[in-house]
DNA sequence: GTAATAGTGTCTTTCAGACAGTATGAC
DNA sequence: GTCATACTGTCTGAAAGACACTATTAC
């Protein structure tokens, strides 16, 4: 690995590398400047009405790893087939949905001693959707539940324990422990930061503020509590940052359905819904919600031995998207503190 | 450059660099799967009632550019800053807000005969934000109009002309030429396609299909087009990403703010959010709108010379962001066709 | 005064959210 | 019959959207 020291920040205007290259040798610069590229997805899917997610083996108390890849130009012929050949060489699982989230530096924390000669890296994030039903190569995987990793963000039980009990009382000691030095630096005080992500003082519970909790718990040194399933740091941020996407999203565009198999009750998709946003709607509202939007049609059939009355079933109503511009289950964000 | 067959698909399961290395031999494998990084930035502002764009040198009838940067680990500390920096040398500018879109692999279209030898290439895309006012280096920068890249999203004086007048005829011709095989591959056919991106036979436009607009425009061949100023195809994709996040975004968080100056008439204030999104309230409404959700507030100023009764001044009420979750101008999306 | 822009009051429609109540199965 | 779940009807309050109207400047 050769340094390039002449390339330090330069005050010519240099245009960046055209769309068509011819000479390599002067466009392609050194070795060093050149870059790994690792590809992970957090897939999720729906089983006993948790959201699970996919884990690289098998999680003895270890941590835990996603599925991801080292993109090889050679061998992918897209970042995002990179992801996908992946799991199905290792799972024999194909992908459904996949959306890419975001693309950071990796972290390498500088080790005592060891002098650090490993080629700087970039990280891809990937959120993956499947559904598990009629599908054996997904179901024999290994999945674990997605608030596992961040049981903080699981709100259908009311306010999470874990919040209450461990996380608010310590990330106050952080909000005071702020220098003045920091406050000043910074746009918002940690108190602030508080109270915007965590709704503490009657705030509302932003349930999309995913990734800024995480980072908060980061920064206070919370993320190795004792209560928490350990994950590769890196990775967490992906499964959180592939949460929030889900949880923007789902109310914007059909997104639920590739959770769900084809056909389901009402009272499944309200399920499916409260799994990953949180328990939002009285069951009559949601009902009307989502059939006189026309996202879903009934089929005509019923599902018997629900416990009850039986329930009919619906399918997704694929014209919605000729019709809204943005159909979702449009359940409101915030929720009371 | 040597290749490096041995790395083609496999079926164990090898676990993907970790989070802390110190063999590099090892990990970083050979310089073939090591990747150039260019950053790219679609740096926005507002001039004239007008969104503008950032670019790179002067538009004198060529192929036009945004800003960009090949990505040095030695130089950079993050992606982030490789732009940052990139802007600052090469305008004295520096940039206020500024958000990540999203990556891809760099075009490379081949060459007829000439060997194509240069190594393969990430694009990071950005999105910023930039305030002119009272910025001397910003307002001598080179911007223009971002709609004269994309003009089919410029609903100000209502439904485009170049979208009846041009592309509307030639997109259904595509949608024509549509090969029964290619239907079958898809899910949607390309009618469907243009029903939803483009709001043909009675649908609503859905601002934020930004990207989506231009990638059918771009599959009909049809971006080469006499009215359309030119600009580098991937360069294009970035600002078409960068305006329809900040059209998502500027509805939920207060991004306006970050190009306005510190202080505004509520006028301003909407041309500023139609110049974004196009026309979507009556003054009246807008005005409740914005004043009623406490995203504003007047600072008793008023500005006179207005054409007619002077104008209350107003300021971004930064305490909304620890009220509300999802403060925003929450003017609705979708427009009749 | 007129012209032009700024700003207010109010009506209607829509819809989220909550309530009470009915329907149909398993047992 | 009871119990549990599925489903329906209706009320209320908030807010979107449209309209008519008043206010204050420049000229």
């Amino acid at each position: 690995m050769q340094d390039d020291i002449s390339s330090s920040r330069r005050s010519r205007v240099p245009s960046c590398a055209g769309e068509f290259r011819q000479d390599s040798s002067i466009e392609t610069g050194p070795s060093a400047d050149r870059m790994t590229v690792d590809v992970t997805a957090a897939v999720i899917a729906l089983r006993d009405e948790q959201p699970v997610v996919l884990i690289q083996g098998k999680a003895d108390g270890e941590t835990v790893a996603l599925p991801c890849e080292s993109y090889r130009a050679c061998v992918h012929a897209s970042l995002e087939d990179a992801i996908r050949d992946r799991i199905v060489a290792q799972m024999g699982i194909r992908l459904g949905y996949i959306e890419q989230l975001t693309t950071d530096l990796k972290t390498q924390a500088p080790e005592r001693g060891a002098l650090m000669r490993t080629a700087p890296g970039l990280s891809v994030g990937y959120l993956g959707l499947l559904r598990l039903e009629g599908n054996a190569a997904a179901q024999a995987a290994p999945w674990m539940n997605c608030y596992e990793f961040l049981p903080w963000e699981d709100w259908r039980r009311g306010r999470p324990e874990i919040l209450s009990a461990t996380l608010l009382p310590r990330l106050l000691e952080w909000a005071a422990g702020e220098t003045p030095q920091e406050r000043a630096a910074s746009e918002l005080s940690r108190h602030d930061r508080l109270r915007i992500a965590f709704a503490i003082e009657g705030g509302k519970w932003d349930d999309e503020r995913v990734a800024e909790r995480l980072d908060i718990l980061d920064a206070a040194g919370l993320v190795p509590v004792s209560a928490l399933r350990q994950m590769r740091a890196d990775h967490r941020r992906i499964l959180a940052a592939a949460l929030a996407r889900l949880r923007a999203k789902i109310r914007n565009r059909p997104l639920v359905f590739e959770l769900l198999p084809p056909e389901f009750t009402l009272f499944e998709l309200q399920k499916t819904v409260e799994a990953i946003l949180g328990p939002h709607l009285h069951k009559q509202n949601f009902r009307r919600l989502v059939e006189g939007t026309g996202l879903v049609v009934s089929t005509g059939e019923v599902r018997t031995h629900t416990g009850g009355r039986p329930a009919k079933l619906f399918r997704f109503r694929r014209e919605v998207l000729l019709e809204r511009p943005a159909p979702g289950v449009r359940v409101k964000a915030g929720r009371a503190a």
